[in-house]
RNA sequence: UCCUUGAUAGCUCAAUGGUAGAGCACCCGGCUGUUAACCGGGCGGUUGUAGGUUCGAGUCCUACUCAAGGAGCCA
């Protein structure tokens, strides 16, 4: 007899399998009882009757709490009424665990009850399918980078040195010198792609900045690329090719964790290649169009980028930026140096950005020029300098937030669920 | 860090300044096709903490703690 997994048992129909899992739910009318039972791939309604099974096995059933860990065993077929399409007719039950009075019920909770028990809330329906997401993201993106000839190289996570020197790190003790965690691999992913011309890495980053809103963590995921000898439209070329293959296999994978969402995938379906791309100028004037308030020169805030997606239906890419709003190794554009090669991709329905990236400063001068302008530590990007010292090359990259992407992607409206175990300011149990 | 709102049973919420209540969970009983099952009964409280006003405070005032939503910063 096999043992399967409840996704799978629409190929066992007909056939007496054994289901191992927790009781999710479970309602009795007397003589007959259901038992829903779910194994982390799925619901199936086991039906106990107790003139067929006996009075003992039919007891031991009545015993059963919420989140008891069991066996069962038994035959499938299809039933439109069940959940889940199948049901198992119960012939044996085995025990493994009587679960304690669970806290989590089918009824309504708050958000703050449920985070202090994310160890428990994690085995909901819901929470699985986004779980289920996150991961199909993450598959879809290592196998799009494997299938166009990029190398994995990952990134340190305990660095020296601020990155871009804006954001606010956590510091660490590493045996009496200072160290940080890391809020970025793109430094170390430029001396990589000079070593094996295009790579990835996908690790977690840690931002220490007391923010508390609903697309913000202290520590999430990115996934970092860098190539060589592509420039910035070569970049967001590849950007939104990579965002497409990923949109298209979460539709065709994940239909069922999207169905438990309610999330409306027509939204989804109907985004095609290539993406819309405006100048930050052009994005300007859309803002002014819609009466906003907004000077030349200012960084875009979360209502402006919502603003501005609200104008598209795909991703839109939002390009050359005024240099004194983003990192210093932002390569200027040659017609207009007031101006950066660089591009962000915000999401539609207010996710806002998603993607940040650009092409990145090649003359060692002028990098040499920055480092200095942004009271940088010479010494600390002594070896970010040698790049360009030993046979530079024009080159570009760009990080994607997983957290972010997967929030968009199942319609969330708190970035806190994307992940298992969210690192939220002055949240960090369990 | 700032602004706004909130904290009452295990959970989700009610309660003109005048006897703290309901649904769910849990326990007991009933029910042969249930769908957050249903029906009957039981259990359940120092109203976030500390002060104050009042004959009387869950309710009004002050401080603090914690949380949520938003802003800034960013992905």
């Amino acid at each position: 007899m096999a043992t399967v997994l409840i996704k799978n048992l629409d190929k066992h129909i007909g056939e007496e399998v054994s289901v191992r899992g927790w009781l999710y739910n479970q309602r009795s009318s007397g003589k007959i009882s259901f038992l829903i039972v779910r194994d982390g791939t799925g619901l199936v309604q086991g039906v106990l009757v107790k003139k067929d099974v006996g009075e003992e096995l039919a007891s031991l059933a009545g015993n059963l709490t919420q989140e008891s860990s069991l066996i069962i065993r038994g035959v499938v077929r299809e039933e439109p009424r069940s959940v889940g399409g199948y049901e198992i007719l119960i012939a044996g039950l085995e025990i493994v665990s009587i679960a304690e009075e669970y806290p989590i019920t089918h009824k309504e909770h708050g958000v703050d009850f449920l985070a202090d028990r994310r160890h428990l809330w994690l085995r909901t329906p819901r929470q699985t399918a986004i779980i289920r997401v996150r991961s199909e993201i993450e598959q879809s993106i290592r196998d799009f980078f494997y299938e166009n000839d990029f190398v994995l190289a990952d990134a340190p996570i305990i660095t020296p040195a601020a990155c871009e020197g804006t954001t606010t790190l956590f510091e660490l003790d590493y045996h009496g010198d200072k160290a940080f965690l890391s809020q970025s691999g793109q430094l170390y992913n430029e001396a990589a792609a000079m070593a094996l011309g295009r790579i990835y890495c996908l690790g977690p980053t840690f931002r220490a900045e007391k923010s508390k809103t609903r697309r913000h963590l202290m520590e999430f995921w990115m996934i970092e690329a860098e190539m060589a000898y592509f420039d910035m439209d070569d970049n967001i070329n590849l950007q939104e090719k990579m965002l497409h293959f990923v949109i298209r296999r979460v539709l065709e994978r994940c239909e069922r964790e999207m169905k438990t969402l309610e999330r409306d995938v027509a939204r989804l379906e109907k985004i095609t290649l290539p993406f819309p791309r405006i100048s930050y100028t052009e994005a300007v004037e859309i803002l002014k169009k819609e009466g906003v308030d907004f000077v030349w020169g200012d960084d875009f805030g979360a209502p402006h980028e919502t603003a501005i997606s609200k104008y598209f239906d795909a991703p839109v890419f939002v390009h050359r930026y005024p240099a004194t709003i983003k990192a210093f190794y932002m390569k200027p554009d040659p017609e207009n140096p007031a101006v950066v090669l660089g591009a962000d991709l915000l999401a539609p329905e207010g996710y806002g950005e998603i993607i940040g990236g650009g092409q990145r400063i090649d003359d060692f001068k002028l990098l040499e020029q920055r480092i200095a302008e942004h009271n940088l530590p010479q010494e600390a990007f002594a070896w970010y300098l040698d790049l360009r010292r030993y046979g530079s090359v024009p080159h570009s990259g760009f990080g994607l937030g997983i957290e972010r992407t997967v929030a968009w992607l199942c319609g969330l409206d708190h970035i806190r669920e994307t992940i298992p175990f969210p690192r939220m300011l002055h949240k960090m149990y369990p």
